[in-house]
DNA sequence: TTGCAATATTCGATCTTCCGTATATTCTAA
DNA sequence: TTAGAATATACGGAAGATCGAATATTGCAA
């Protein structure tokens, strides 16, 4: 084989070009900026904090678990995301950075609202 | 008027998904590259370094200048690109980052090397 | 003026992305 | 087993991105 496999999620780190293209929509940069302040989030919450469709959520998480930016993680009914444990350093330094740019102004702070005045939370999550 | 003119590099910070749009392609994300460490860079000298056609090179910088990511400035004959002065904090981060990851790396340590031993350069610039 | 070098734009064609809708899968509890 | 909740995928269609090739513009010098 001359190229890595490039089917799932591999251990070589994505090209920068993938990356940001992962970045370059709403709806996913809404969902990491949620991850990066939370931690491990289920599908459900993402749902109810974004206000937008199952099917769409679970497309985009899935495109950003073939980017190499978040993993996943099954429990009972649930499917956890988080970011990625092999995240390149300058991808990091990026994510923390738009986000503390943005996280006080919308869309993101509705996010993070809705988030937690979510009832019902999976894994006992309480609204904090 | 309800919002922001958006035809020219308006002065309104872009929003971080066109950002993410604008570095999510390698011809731009080379071209950035070389103007964050090289500084102002005319677009003869970027076609030089990377080894692609002219309207190929200008369509791209047309975009990262409506998208507020650089400034052009007309000297004689040539056109100087320059990271914007208004670069938002966060993007001038992501560009630091990036591009300390990877210029060592193909193909910007190529582009750069091209650069570098490129003759005939504008404004009196020197290989060094 | 005329010509040339540097840069910008236009035009179609092709490829990709994104979406809503419908359906499939997986897991659990009754 | 069967039903239901949570999640994932498949299927078109519409919108957007990118390209090569051709052409237009701008500035300068002869």
């Amino acid at each position: 084989m001359s190229a890595p496999a490039a089917t799932e999620h591999s251990a070589v780190a994505p090209a920068p070009e993938a990356v940001f293209q992962a970045l370059a929509d709403s709806t996913r940069l809404r969902c990491l900026a949620l991850i990066v302040t939370h931690g491990e989030l289920c599908v459900c919450e993402l749902v109810h904090a974004l206000e937008l469709s199952q099917p769409k959520i679970s497309r985009h998480l899935k495109l950003l678990r073939e980017t190499g930016l978040v993993a996943d993680r099954r429990e009972r009914i649930w499917v956890h995301y988080r970011l990625a444990d092999t995240l390149p350093f300058w991808t990091r330094t990026t994510l923390d950075a738009v986000v503390a740019e943005h996280a006080d102004s919308p869309p993101f702070a509705d996010d993070a609202r809705r988030l937690a005045h979510m009832a019902d939370r999976p894994d006992g999550r309480c609204s904090n």
